[in-house]
DNA sequence: ATTCAAAATGAAATCGATTTCAACAACAGA
DNA sequence: TCTGTTGTTGAAATCGATTTCATTTTGAAT
């Protein structure tokens, strides 16, 4: 049913060879027999089979990413970065969606590991390092967001959680506010685990004794927040302030303080992290953490690329990013009118 | 490097073809010879090899979308939808981001018809319908988001948009609202033209005249909300509503509103399209028509995969979706508070 | 006109799996 | 024990391209 290189061939009177020859550009072909080729090609409709041309080239000029969740403008506007770069290496670029489920998780790593792409950007947290640097041994190209493997072919590329951490808790304490949840995302992550580092460190730099009641888990989305802050609010603690792990879960604290008759920040106050592109939309404008996510995009596409063709001029693999704090209405009075 | 089929088939002592028996469980294999290829797979930590596969059995198992925009809520949503339904029908999903530039949407159709995939979901609009007629014809599997051909082999669903339109000038005018801009996105759409066209009904059905100089296009973006509507203020043109393509043009709205100190909805009501899940959290919430992208992104998949695999019990292969106008505080006083 | 290197081309091998087909083994029934 | 059916297995063909290697053409230099 479709037309095949040898179907063009015959058509120019040439060999499949030529034809190819002709598709890829490399080799030496006159210039009549081109235009042979060429015409037949157009006539025929004929589109190369992909899958074929993979197989015997051993590679698809392809990058696949997997991401916990497509709906997450952190790993979209990330994305972006990455196709750009990729686009201008001639990359093509495929994106799956893990769901936050394991099993999908590993159902997309399988296919990716299983030569459909060239490279792989994972910024999923399910593997062990083990496994990583395992795929890389075995000669599979990978690269880390958010994470970070010693491997010297393994680039990786997160922002410094603790430090901007930190800025969130001094920032708060200099508003005043001293009793500050924290709103971890789930738990395991390494971004949810450094996060927490940060918090401590930074109450502890306030000598503001920790009080682990105040820290609660949600699970990186809306509800999850909501339904963290609700259950904070039922147990009648004391705080003034809440460090949100992300954008989306500060909107559920949002929520959870309309439905209370909670006034922000006067009672309590908001930050988030990731700078959502709706963040400074909200009522009251929502105090957050810019991560430079598409640079960061960006930035890891550009060294899997390099590695993957075996660039060695580049022998930084590590790349750790600063995040700036962007402070709104949500966590200073004087703005939030 | 990799480890092959014939290398598992060595290591337990059988054929390659029994190795492939094994994997794909399809023919009858004894079970000793079953445990002694199962052990050698483990021992040798095999992986088959996708691309030669897909060769062979010319099939992938996996669909393909292309989208205008990862970062559309819009998008991603029905994404989840489209996921969700293939994931239980045993195929995975490829995600492209055309971000609207024909060129990348040409270069991942491209991709796509090379037999990447089995089946594709298109959601963009460059395409003629004679071009997704004719890969239809030539035996590729395509379904559409957002448009309809005629044509008995391609599913196709997309929202009401007339209706709708229709419902948000009715909704409008009740509210006591004449003067009404219409915030188009991308004017060469369907979507757009639809929009436009349930608009215009809606005000001669309320005997108000059309005034083309409150239609203005965007892009379906914030920033080409935000500027179409700084070209309307400069303009000095009456006006008392706006109707916006999306709820992103309607962001861009708000932030001209600030800028210019109009409030809303008292000087100037706002409805979008989309329900974005930020729409009910902006100030005041948005006005704003919810289409069940979800829903939408499920039945297509389903759609596609049947057509797919030929079965043929369902006919029906065109589906409109109605949606509903959610009033708020944007459109409407009572509720702005 | 002859020679010879360089350019152009085609036949066949190859990528790594699946699948067909034929051969062989196993086992039930006579 | 023999026959016939069913169940297992391997050799070889196949998917559709690229690439190697050998061969033929070309064209410049003599």
């Amino acid at each position: 049913m479709d037309i095949k290189i040898i179907d063009v061939a015959v058509k120019a009177g040439v060999s499949a060879a030529t034809v190819s020859r002709v598709l890829n550009g490399n080799a030496s072909v006159k210039t009549r027999t081109r235009e042979k080729v060429e015409r037949a090609i157009v006539e025929l409709g004929y589109h190369p089979n992909a899958v074929a041309k993979n197989l015997r080239s051993q590679k698809s000029m392809t990058i696949g990413i997997i991401v916990p969740d497509v709906n997450a403008s952190y790993y979209t506007e990330m994305i972006k970065g990455i196709e750009n770069m990729a686009y201008s290496r001639k990359y093509k670029v495929i994106i799956c969606d893990a769901e936050n489920d394991r099993d999908k998780e590993l159902a997309y790593l399988n296919l990716l590991l299983s030569r459909t792409v060239d490279g792989m950007i994972l910024a999923t947290p399910s593997l062990t390092d083990d496994e990583i640097s395992g795929f890389s041994d075995k000669g599979y190209s990978v690269a880390l967001v958010g994470r970070r493997i010693e491997h010297d072919k393994v680039p990786c590329i997160f922002t410094d959680n603790v430090k901007f951490s930190k800025e969130v808790v001094y920032h708060l304490v200099g508003q005043g506010y001293r009793d500050i949840v924290f709103l971890s995302g789930y738990a395991e992550t390494v971004d949810s685990y450094e996060r927490l580092e940060g918090y401590l460190k930074g109450l502890k730099e306030h000598q503001i004794p920790f009080r682990p009641e105040l820290v609660e888990n949600g699970n990186f989305n809306e509800t999850g927040g909501y339904e963290a802050m609700i259950r904070l609010f039922d147990k009648k603690l004391t705080f003034t302030a809440v460090y949100a792990a992300n954008d989306e879960m500060a909107l559920g604290v949002y929520r959870a303080c309309r439905e209370r008759g909670i006034r922000i920040p006067e009672q309590l106050a908001i930050v988030g992290v990731d700078n959502n592109r709706v963040s400074k939309y909200l009522n009251p404008t929502l105090s957050t953490v810019n991560q430079p996510k598409y640079a960061m995009g960006a930035v890891i596409a550009e060294k899997l690329i390099d590695q993957m063709n075996d660039d060695e001029f580049s022998d930084v693999k590590i790349f750790k990013v600063d995040s700036e704090l962007i402070v709104r209405g949500s966590s200073d009075c004087r703005l939030s009118g």
